[in-house]
RNA sequence: GCCAAGGUGGCAGAGUCCGGCCGAACGCAGCGGCCUGCAGAGCCGCCCACCGCCGGUUCAAAUCCGGCCCUUGGCUCCA
């Protein structure tokens, strides 16, 4: 079966073919680390991840670049916040191991390298001069502007016609550039102290020092690079002229991917990237999260409140390229599907230990449903990554399995339940492996019934149950609503009381 | 204004590229039943959509074509 992509380029879903038939280049823009990194990042991370999971399982080597873009005037502007650090340099660094720590978090696969601006500058210069000598960039006031005009396909990636972008340029820069759509490649001087100005949080004393930004000599005198010029220069340096695939946000088509395209297809006389694929963004119940409008959820507090499976279960409801709903609701929504799965496994586990798991029972509708879901899951990730009809087809796993569960179940008490012991670890498998895939993890997480708290709860359980054999029933039942309350869950079964800690405990 | 995406049940969200299996998936909510001391979980059944509007093509359209209305995003830093 091929796998089907959406590319942003032609606007078609193509089928998938990297150069090489055994690997795949991919790179994803990562992001400015100048804020805490918010599920609208999450979100785009763990798309790129599951591709990136799914490109291996269908047997790919996947080099996988990620960019940190640490030179930029909204990190300059954090200058001075908090215990950040005093210079542009160390204010990225600290995001930056914040960033990692979110990503780890998450469960996301970690990327072969994650290049910087920083230490990229002689790539960038070089690729600057390249330009300047092909014609395809000028020098003015010690500044370099790549000249839209010279690239004939500009604006193929976002479908515009080069007039109309031209009428959308700031006319105030128009004294230093040719044509007002023309993009900075290389910016003179020290960090533009009105750009940093305009980044900085209100309330925060930053003293009277010029901004701390850092600069760099080049042909054109001290200077910095400019925004897109960057991503072009890592991802040739990491994974060569012409890659497969190029993620990013959908935000970022136009202009910094348009300026990507021209820059670097000038500059090598070849296509940049073969697939184009973008993610689309949360909206909020009434507007779109950005940073800009500081309405959003960062990673951290997010995983610390739904938990990595959940979060995942969640970031992963609909398809990369379509727009989310971001509410109470659908947060809520996907956390009990993550549940419904982890109960189904769970209890499959259980029963697959049990002496009740019979070698020689055969449920041919449990293997066929379990057969099933792995083709309808295969089918939907082959469709431009369809996570949503991926994780139905893990649903279907689940109820199967619970429906196996229901009818190997003894009717009475004395006689022994039967479990298909195959068709029950098919049923695992196909749930750890596949679940895998959208990066969910059935180990582990919520599955906390060792160490003093659980001891505490077996106790505490114990003596319910001896409540509950002389019939205290009321007193039974306040045991079980402080325990969760405390958020143990409790469930009375026909063996017995089960119980499952809250996460992280 | 230009560009892009989208309008499917109470919610959310697949299906639209490759027309019929779609009176429409999966999940949540709701209703009835089984199980249970009760609750939860689970199972069974049900409820709610003629798929934005109008017209066309076709034996057959949510799916193709044309027009219209509306929503969201991009065009400034942004995943």
């Amino acid at each position: 079966m091929t796998l089907y992509v959406t590319n942003t380029l032609t606007g078609e879903t193509e089928p998938f073919e990297p150069q090489d038939p055994e690997s795949v280049l991919l790179y994803y823009c990562g992001l400015t680390v100048s804020d805490p990194p918010h599920l609208g990042h999450a979100r785009s991370w763990v798309h790129v991840d599951v591709m990136h999971r799914w490109l291996e399982h269908l047997g790919y080597e996947v080099r996988h670049v990620e960019n940190f873009t640490d030179v930029n005037e909204k990190i300059v502007a954090r200058v001075g916040e908090d215990d950040l650090g005093s210079d542009e340099a160390s204010v990225a660094e600290s995001y930056i191991e914040r960033t990692l720590a979110d990503m780890r978090s998450l469960n996301l696969l970690r990327a072969e390298v994650y290049p910087r601006v920083s230490e990229h500058v002689p790539e960038i210069v070089d690729l600057v001069e390249t330009l300047v000598e092909k014609g395809y960039a000028y020098e003015s006031n010690g500044s370099v502007y790549f000249d839209v005009t010279s690239f004939e396909e500009y604006g193929k990636l976002s479908n515009q016609e080069l007039e109309e972008i031209e009428s959308q340029g700031d006319p105030d820069e128009r004294s230093e550039k040719r044509n007002p759509a023309d993009f900075a490649l290389w910016k003179a001087g020290p960090v533009d102290e009105s750009a940093v100005h305009e980044h900085r949080h209100e309330g925060v004393d930053h003293g009277d020092d010029p901004p701390a930004g850092q600069t760099w000599e080049s042909p054109w005198g001290e200077g910095r690079p400019g925004w897109h010029i960057e991503c072009s220069a890592m991802s040739m340096t990491h994974l060569g002229e012409t890659i497969d695939v190029h993620v990013g946000g959908r935000d970022l088509v136009f202009p910094h991917h348009e300026n990507e395209i021209a820059q670097s297809e000038a500059a090598t006389g070849r296509e940049f990237a073969r697939y184009w694929l973008h993610c689309e963004l949360f909206q909020m119940d009434d507007e779109k999260m950005s940073s800009s409008l500081g309405n959003f959820v960062t990673v951290e507090e997010a995983v610390e409140r739904y938990g990595t499976n959940a979060l995942r279960t969640f970031l992963t409801a609909g398809s990369y390229n379509s727009t989310q709903l971001y509410s109470d609701e659908t947060i809520a929504e996907a956390e009990e599907r993550w549940d419904r799965l982890e109960r189904a496994h769970e209890s499959a586990v259980e029963a697959l230990d049990s002496p009740a798991a019979r070698t020689k029972v055969e449920d041919d509708e449990l293997r066929s449903a379990v057969a099933t879901a792995r083709e309808e899951f295969t089918a939907a990730m082959n469709d431009d990554f369809n996570t949503r009809e991926a994780q139905s087809a893990l649903l279907s796993i689940a109820t199967a399995v619970n429906k196996h569960l229901e009818s190997g179940r003894s009717a009475d008490a004395d006689s022994t339940d039967e479990f298909d012991y195959r068709g029950l670890n098919r049923a695992v498998e196909a749930l750890e492996e596949l679940g895998g895939v959208l990066g969910l993890s059935f180990v582990g997480e919520t599955d906390g019934t060792a160490g003093l708290a659980g001891d505490v709860v077996e106790l505490v359980l114990d003596v319910r149950e001896r409540e509950r054999a002389d019939g205290n029933y009321d007193r039974a039942d306040e045991l079980r609503d402080e325990l969760e309350a405390l958020g143990v869950e409790i469930q009375d079964t026909d063996e017995g009381p089960t119980y499952r800690l809250p996460s992280g405990e």
